[in-house]
DNA sequence: CGCGACATTGAGTTTATTCAAATACGGTGG
DNA sequence: CCACCGTATTTGAATAAACTCAATGTCGCG
């Protein structure tokens, strides 16, 4: 993977206002009185796939909103071996730890091209005390943080390594779009699921022998749902 | 295990003024008057062993902070297999999903005898709006519940069953009282671990013969720390 | 004393890992 | 445009780890 220096990816100040996805964000309730609040800017960046928006153990006083990508979140025990320990997509918010004025506690990286807007922490954080729709969109922020995990453990972490890689092909792919799922390497794969390398290119092969997944490009798959469903199940 | 009543552990109504926990509680620093904004009481109960405090689907508009013991909470899979995500101890809150209205995402029930206190969600939830120290208490709260539940999944789903064992037998000794373990059943460290009640048994069994670790009384254990670590090490 | 729940142990099987080799792939420079 | 290189993926064979199923042992309680 192609690494790239993080600091070219700056594309502009994002104008929050007009934002597209402000439904969906952070701050879809907010009035242009209390935008006037924010005084530092919203910036936005571009990052290609394989480039480290922050690492563990900095603190930018900043957090993070995805717009479209995807962002893996990795953690490191001390003996070096590391385990992916959430997947971060559009509209998910990261780096909230810096609320506590704490350093950032993994690695964020981009899996694919990720955009994303970065947010000026504490200024977030007071505008949400006087503001009952920002601190109840933080809430449920943090919720879903807490609720991913414990689905990345029950899902990913229990069951057959089969079993396990496909919820997470039922869980990645886009029931919108024909139930296609566009994936990442296999190492990171295995470091989502707690499985080695080898162990999950195996799987990926067999369930493309079997016709329950077609790559129509570069880790790009037509999943049959029904199918991955029976093999969780048993 | 032997079931309980879960209706019958109301102990009395808290004096949260002058909780002796309070310093390591969520209202650390609430002053006499921001308790009087809180109209209904703070119940405390205690549970015995094998109790559940809530389940999975249910809603009692509370959240719950944990004085003393020990509570596992319990998510289930579609297939019914169950995982422990979390063990809550003194000072940890849970139910913090209630705040969004929602139900609560999964069981809870006590390992060992428990002493709560219940606390109506939505005006702690008001009440953190105007109150910087309580906000920041929250905040610091659900980072903890994150920061747990990512330790679980790198901690005690990751490397082989040796040394999940070892970690956790760490993790829940007591440095301040010689190294001392308090542990429950084989099948509920089975499903922290994500194995079977089998394997942590003949796990348990060999640390045991091993000298690592010295069974003081039932479920009570005097850890060799650095020879677990030795372990873990690999 | 005997029952029931839990813990331990054993044997055989399945599953995943390790280590190693072979193959595909994308990008670079000639 | 093609040959080449490094990286990632796939596959193989042997090994090790954990699981399953079954039996036995242990403890507390009625």
């Amino acid at each position: 993977m192609k690494m790239v220096a993080p600091n070219e990816a700056w594309t502009g100040v994002a104008d929050c206002m007009n934002c597209k996805l402000r439904q969906t964000a952070l701050f879809a309730d907010l009035k242009e009185e209390d935008f006037a609040k924010l005084h530092s800017p919203v910036d936005q960046y571009d990052y290609p796939e394989g480039t480290p928006i922050y690492r563990a153990g900095e603190c930018h006083n900043a957090m993070y909103t995805i717009r479209s990508g995807l962002v893996k979140l990795v953690q490191y025990l001390p003996d070096g071996t590391q385990r992916i320990v959430r997947l971060l997509r559009a509209g998910d918010v990261t780096g909230l730890e810096c609320f506590a004025g704490d350093e950032y506690l993994h690695d964020a990286i981009a899996l694919h091209r990720t955009q994303i807007c970065r947010l000026p922490a504490k200024e977030v954080k007071n505008l949400a005390q006087g503001n009952p729709a920002l601190f109840n969109e933080l809430m449920k922020r943090w919720q879903k943080a807490v609720s991913d995990a414990d689905f990345w453990l029950t899902g990913f972490s229990t069951g057959s390594a089969r079993q396990r890689v496909a919820r997470l092909l039922i869980r990645m792919s886009d029931s919108s779009a024909g139930d296609m799922c566009r994936l990442f390497g296999r190492e990171d794969l295995g470091d989502i699921l707690g499985i080695t390398t080898e162990t999950a290119s195996r799987i990926m092969a067999e369930f493309k022998r079997q016709g329950l997944i077609v790559e129509n490009a570069q880790n790009t798959f037509q999943c049959d749902i029904a199918a991955l469903q029976k093999i969780i199940d048993g």
